[in-house]
DNA sequence: CGGCTTGTGTGACGGCGATCACGCAGGCAC
DNA sequence: GTGCCTGCGTGATCGCCGTCACACAAGCCG
């Protein structure tokens, strides 16, 4: 069951691709994938054939560092696509990220083979593209930030309210243990913080939720 | 006194630059400054009129984060130019990055007009942005991994070693607060790690020098 | 119900780097 | 030479977070 989008469809979802010839070959030719919360869209020394769209969903995008340790990117969601993963396709690299589904989620998978082509065809899918890296580029440097000048509990503030906002959704359902793991701090530190935000109003805590105020 | 590069020099300075469209109209439009060691290329708000290609020297980019502090990114050498900047002159928005020589620096400054025009119709230029932008991205996710997984010394040694080897010599100048404003540590961490590294042969220090072993 | 697993709270202790407070040394100006 | 400024070395203290060690709580399953 190989689904595709319609012309139509792919306007609604991505509007600024404004040329009928883009909207066109897009509906030709993505391929609806569908993956459930947890489940692994793309992983390290992946051969990649596609570039995916989200078009439902959330999905956070890791990287292995130089010494094997994992490193959490960033989250991505609908109407966003994977600017690491422009540059494995141009090149025919092997996969440098990972991807998993937060959440049911819902990609248009897009082939590798044309996409080089649409850039120099298409310029709303350059910009498309070239703003993908700028958003990206944004996105680290704000990360870089926060590491080197903020404390933990800045951090910690920024993470979960960036968390509780990718999905309209006040309540977070995670673990201590795993934001600790995002952030590469100890579980005590995360639970103690949290505590304390919870006492100063910001949050309510509960077993597997964080409840944003 | 606005000095151009020949054909022959485009190609020489930049092989992978295949067209010779191409490399006539850098060779036409692209126009030589030079700046001393210090001295500002490029600063925080300005209007960028002008890609810069490095052809000579080092300049070192930094960037203003939320909330004023300066945040020290990367270096670029000869043959490379700011992915920063594209962003920049694609959407003519104000600078958000400062551009400063380390060194006496040789760059080309192409007009921002143009460049639009050049990714559609060359490819090897879209290449050379699209790589660009690449560089930067690995660049930055090797720097969030330094800054959370690496002690301090770990992250010197690396400094120190990128240092030496972004231009062809195994002396930096520089002094020990400078090195603490890049790595946003204090300065009395920097003396101290720096003396240990001494003790175990692995620079050789000076006042105002740094000589790598 | 009791036992097990998984998640959370909390204390004790230690290390790294920040901060403060100096002393000292190299080089320039006079 | 005498000052003076800038860069470097070093000790003392402090705070954040890592690590270890447990207690306890929530939920699942027999």
């Amino acid at each position: 069951m190989e689904e595709q989008l319609t012309q139509e469809a792919v306007h609604r979802y991505f509007p600024d691709f404004v040329e009928p010839g883009l909207q066109q070959v897009i509906a030709d030719q993505g391929r609806i994938h569908r993956f459930a919360a947890g489940e692994v869209i793309m992983d390290y020394g992946n051969y990649i054939r596609m570039l995916p769209l989200i078009l439902e969903g959330t999905i956070k995008i890791s990287r292995l560092s130089d010494d094997g340790r994992e490193l959490f990117l960033y989250y991505l969601t609908r109407g966003e696509s994977c600017a690491m993963t422009f540059s494995c396709c141009m090149n025919a690299k092997q996969s440098e990220i990972r991807a998993v589904a937060e959440e049911e989620t819902v990609i248009l998978g897009l082939p590798q083979r044309r996409l080089d082509e649409w850039m120099m065809r298409y310029k709303s899918w350059k910009n498309f593209v070239m703003q993908a890296y700028d958003q990206r580029m944004n996105e680290l440097v704000r990360t870089i930030d926060l590491i080197a000048f903020q404390q933990l509990d800045e951090r910690l503030l920024d993470y979960v309210s960036k968390r509780a906002a990718i999905r309209d959704d006040k309540t977070i359902h995670t673990t201590h243990q795993d934001i600790a793991d995002d952030l590469h701090v100890s579980r005590e530190a995360i639970s103690r913080l949290l505590k304390s935000l919870e006492n100063r109003g910001v949050v309510k805590l509960g077993r597997n939720r964080i409840h944003w105020l």
